[in-house]
DNA sequence: GTCCTGTTAAATGTATACAAGGTTCATATC
DNA sequence: GATATGAACCTTGTATACATTTAACAGGAC
């Protein structure tokens, strides 16, 4: 773990950067500014360049030669091919998962949806976590990484876009019965069936949601609430400093 | 075209480099210098380090600080998984590119294969153009571009470990049997079977193959045949220079 | 009033000097 | 002779000054 955390350190500002751009704090379409940024940091600009330039590999931000550093846009065909894929390859890691998932922490996952919170953030960290989780039992630690890149652009699509409530409500029930499934032993097509078909309505309910709401210039509120309201997010490298 | 022009020219230094990693000129385990790269290029460190940040981030080079960069070493279970991630993926995009191939160009590989033309680096070529004409008419931009890493990758590990003829020539086989398939609109599921088996046998042939050099230190002749004979790779960025 | 142009400001791109840490080799000591 | 120690060297990490290009704005000619 050492090791590892040495590592996250050594690039806490990428981290910390794509943390915002993933979670929308720094909006698409938004300028950033690289001596304001390393303002911000308390740094020179030269790891502040080295960051945003693995953010523009990841395709977060896009630097225009001698213009400025832009927050990627979310388009609508960003949403639909990000879903598809997910819709395709999900099924997959899911089969190559099932031998090795353990009933006991299904039994958690579904009792986390059982405890019905209505709370719209805590339910999407329920939901990502529990497709991260049947993810991370594939036992390819390339496919699993590559998986961890797509969801990181899911939730950024996602959080651009927003979500309604009903959507996530009908989310809680596929995935209780992906659980089920998964807990009956049914054959695996079955349970990989159920997942894509989750898939399919997630893709139709961002996608109509987006069509919804692309004319307005201000994110919709459930996304601002969920921005605000996720996981610590690192909004003030220098909270810890003085 | 002259957009894309400027952005590769933007990032010459990375793409040259990245070139060079993944057919192996620079040979995995080996160590690279700033200072000496900066050289060759003519080029000051801030620029070269920037590419190396980003080869960095394709998991190409490891970087240990204060200490040295690293080609990042092959290992058999990049192998594995790599060519266990095409044999999953690969069949599905090729379900999805089915409806948007064209007989013609179907045709024209099949010719490619037909003239057999025994010399390896060219079977290698049309090897992997075939796979990623096949991957690129899937209709899912986000997908391709994940695929299309997905090759990078595959590649490194190929030239890393070596190929044998045998394996080249059955490989030739099966490729001529899946363009049959599609030429003759067989079901999408019978086509991506014969392409998922062609992987499979490849995955074995590259694993074997591995386990066989894994303790030589010298790359197999195949191998290093290969990175001279592939396409122009930019060895020296200063030639036109003066 | 409109358009052209030169100037100014601001952003990224690059080079370079210095800082910090790691490796190696020579040397002294046991 | 083996081992510990320290200094010199090498490599990456950071800060900063400067170069380059773009965008915007003001001013003058038509």
């Amino acid at each position: 773990m050492t090791a590892a955390r040495k590592q996250r350190e050594k690039n806490s500002v990428y981290h910390t950067l794509k943390e915002r751009l993933i979670n929308c704090v720094y909006r698409p379409g938004t300028m950033l500014n690289e001596i304001q940024l390393a303002g911000e940091f308390g740094i020179s600009r030269t790891p502040i360049r080295e960051a945003i330039g693995k953010l523009e590999m990841d395709g977060y931000v896009t630097v225009i030669p001698k213009k400025g550093i832009y927050v990627t846009d979310v388009t609508m065909q960003d949403v639909f091919q990000i879903f598809q894929t997910r819709i395709e390859i999900e099924p997959l890691t899911l089969r190559m998962s099932i031998p090795h998932l353990n009933p006991k922490d299904l039994m958690f996952f579904r009792e986390q949806f059982a405890s019905a919170d209505p709370d719209l953030p805590h339910a999407f960290r329920v939901d990502t976590a529990m497709h991260l989780f049947l993810i991370d039992h594939c036992g390819n630690d390339y496919l699993i990484n590559m998986m961890h890149k797509l969801f990181d652009d899911n939730t950024r699509v996602i959080l651009a876009t927003g979500q309604n409530e009903t959507k996530i409500h009908r989310a809680r029930e596929e995935h209780l019965a992906i659980l089920d499934s998964l807990l009956a032993g049914d054959p695996p097509e079955r349970s990989a069936e159920l997942l894509r078909s989750h898939l399919e309505t997630c893709r139709q309910a961002a996608v109509s949601f987006f069509y919804s709401h692309q004319n307005s210039t201000e994110l919709p509120s459930a996304s601002e609430y969920l921005s605000d309201a996720l996981r610590p997010i690192n909004l003030s490298p220098n909270e810890d400093r003085d």
